[in-house]
DNA sequence: CATGGGATTGACT
DNA sequence: GTCAATCCCATGC
């Protein structure tokens, strides 16, 4: 059973499927960063298409999980289909998705969604009027969804985030941003001409 | 126990 | 383009 959200031409973009399963998640970070792009995040009301994503594994320094197991990091150390959510500069929570299998330490940075659904609870959350702008950044999505730091290490697989099978997307890759180590992995994966995605846009 | 550094954003020059 | 807000947590004494 496939669940249509909207209409029109965009009937097939915007196909809705089952929550992914726990071994969509048990694969290599990297091509689970590649087909999270086109999949949908919901919680509850609100939901969006994942535009950008970012891979981080363990064995390269930007990756949290880099310090080994520690309190923090140990959800990124556990089993694969769960949420990782942390605050990132004392203000924003960010949503990852881990990846791999268990005790290997990897995950995806959700960045960026196109809403779908709940866009007025969005547009209160994020206290705008605009539709653009609303999800197209890793602390935005979160507060346009509601998405917190009690969401962290709940699962994705049967928990209060939902993550969605979605039609396939085509990709684009390029480095990731906001980091300052190993800056020149090309880890970053971006919807094609997507508007949502976030600023910068990869070249 | 004190310190320092962010996987960001919005406001401002 | 620059810059501050703000808090969790890893690290080191």
């Amino acid at each position: 059973m496939v669940e249509r959200v909207g209409g029109g031409p965009e009937v097939e973009r915007l196909a809705v499927g089952p929550r992914l399963a726990y071994g969509f998640y048990d694969r290599p970070v990297l091509d689970v960063a590649r087909d999270l792009v086109g999949a949908v995040v919901r919680h509850g009301e609100t939901a969006g298409r994942i535009v950008e994503t970012e891979a981080y594994h363990h064995s390269e320094p930007a990756c949290h999980a880099y310090v080994g197991v520690t309190p923090r990091t140990s959800v990124l150390y556990g089993p694969p289909g769960v949420a990782y959510v942390y605050r990132s500069y004392g203000i924003h929570a960010l949503l990852n998705a881990v990846c791999e299998h268990e005790d290997v330490g990897a995950a995806v940075l959700i960045r960026a969604l196109e809403p779908i659904d709940g866009i007025d609870e969005m547009r209160a959350r994020r206290g705008i009027d605009r539709v653009d702008g609303l999800c197209n950044g890793p602390g935005k999505l979160t507060q346009a969804l509601g998405i917190d730091l009690e969401d962290n290490d709940t699962s994705l697989l049967d928990g209060p985030i939902e993550m969605l099978a979605g039609a396939p997307a085509d990709v684009v890759v390029g480095r990731r941003i906001g980091i300052t180590k190993a800056v020149e992995l090309p880890w970053r994966f971006c919807e094609a001409g997507n508007p949502h995605v976030s600023r910068p846009w990869p070249s």
